[in-house]
DNA sequence: TGTTGTCAGATTGTCAACAATCTTCTTGAC
DNA sequence: GTCAAGAAGATTGTTGACAATCTGACAACA
């Protein structure tokens, strides 16, 4: 989770981060927050600009603090800044969607190699196993797409909370969030979702097993397998939109 | 390289990055990039604070750049920032030291691989070959470890450099700069050079074979290497700090 | 002796105004 | 009709001052 969004515990059982949560949040911290939601919910459209007076003036406060909440969406790549041109909501190329998910893979494996490697790991292997349990009973139903696709993302951020120090949470949670939007693609039929089930079948069992390479190995294919249902989406949307400008 | 840093040619030869490059730095990029020299070459202490009006005063500016600056630190991990409180130089435990080592051996592995089946890779070879011939030399000398470090560090650059777009690049960087006072830990003494420039060899090899895999686990491994001659580095020195303060 | 309350100084958070730069629109020439 | 030059407006970069909060020391109390 980004240090602005406001820190809710962890949905699934186990030991809380003993994090130094800040009390109270700046005003940048705040206007980062609402901005961020507003960006991964798509209410700004990619390429649009974001300009610090309008900002202030909605939010009510001076452009200071919205040129800092402004630094801190960039750290995550929801926004990009130009020199004495401003903020504009990135607009990720295909080629960048592609690179961000290889990223995701690497680093997904690697947290899960090190899930797998910790000696610890049977404290959180109830909570997991009972999650996927859900999941396997969610997969057979075509209905319940929205609940499947929830559950997967609160799985992974489960798995970043427990296995990794705070800097490969950082990296991993500034990643998940900018592919927000592409991730689901990979879960959308249920053919996918069955697809999907056995992986996390198989990473629990390796979890359990303590085989860090298999569990790296799994977590891997996976991002692979969504990253390529994702770009295989945006192709097609963006030849649609070629063939309507062309229209 | 970092954003606030100053943008230098690079030093192998191969076509430069077509990035928007701002012709004049702000204030604030100017300072952080002041500031990121004086932490790196450890002007500044692990733990110590970093006072924005200090800081102002002495490069006669208004708090505001100093802190953007200081914001910009942060994103490199080079400060670590505290709700007011302020900015502290950032002081990695060993277990931290180990976890950024994980996360570049995973990137450093893709980075290569990605190299290695990228289809123009024939365009930046023979560079690479000269380097590295040119480290085989260097290693032969037990005196020239200085410039050992050194051409390791620019081969490694450059790799960065040509293989990735801009988000891996922008990650491997800035770990790179975190990392940078232990990594060359690795190549303190001749054995560990002579190990090394094999590991450089094999890779440069891969990479003209275009096996992406093992150009992976080669980087990997290398990255691997440095990780563990690191932390035993540290490990000695916390023990020796450890007796001197009993004593 | 150890704990708690309070106070002054130091430090960060925020604001409003000014300066520097960029964008866009208009005007004019070819 | 197209392109270039210039001016007006919009936007970001920077500043100095004020407000809110934190830190450390000292005193009062159990």
């Amino acid at each position: 989770m980004p240090s602005y969004a406001a820190r809710t515990a962890m949905p699934l059982a186990g030991a809380d981060a003993p994090e130094t949560a800040p009390l109270t949040q700046s005003l940048a911290e705040q206007i980062a927050a609402r901005l961020s939601e507003r960006i991964v919910a798509g209410a700004y459209a990619p390429g649009q600009r974001i300009m610090e007076q309008a900002i202030a003036a909605e939010f009510a406060v001076s452009r200071g603090p919205v040129r800092e909440a402004l630094r801190l969406l960039e750290k995550d790549g929801l926004v990009t800044i130009l020199a004495r041109r401003g903020a504009q909501v990135t607009n990720l190329s295909i080629a960048e969607v592609r690179e961000i998910f290889d990223i995701r893979a690497m680093l997904n494996g690697l947290r899960d190699r090190l899930i797998a490697e910790d000696p610890g790991r049977m404290r959180y292997l109830p909570a997991l196993e009972a999650e996927v349990a859900k999941l396997a009973r969610l997969a057979r139903d075509a209905d319940r797409g929205d609940e499947y696709v929830e559950t997967v993302s609160r799985l992974n951020r489960y798995l970043t909370h427990v296995a990794s120090n705070r800097r490969l949470r950082t990296i991993l949670d500034s990643l998940a969030l900018q592919t927000l939007r592409y991730s689901q693609i990979g879960l959308s039929t249920p053919q996918r979702r069955r697809q999907s089930i056995q992986h996390w079948q198989k990473l629990v069992k390796a979890i359990r097993d303590g085989d860090g390479a298999e569990a790296e190995r799994i977590a891997r294919q996976r991002v692979q397998d969504s990253r390529d249902a994702a770009i295989a989406q945006l192709q097609r949307l963006a030849t649609d939109n070629k063939a309507r400008h062309a229209a």
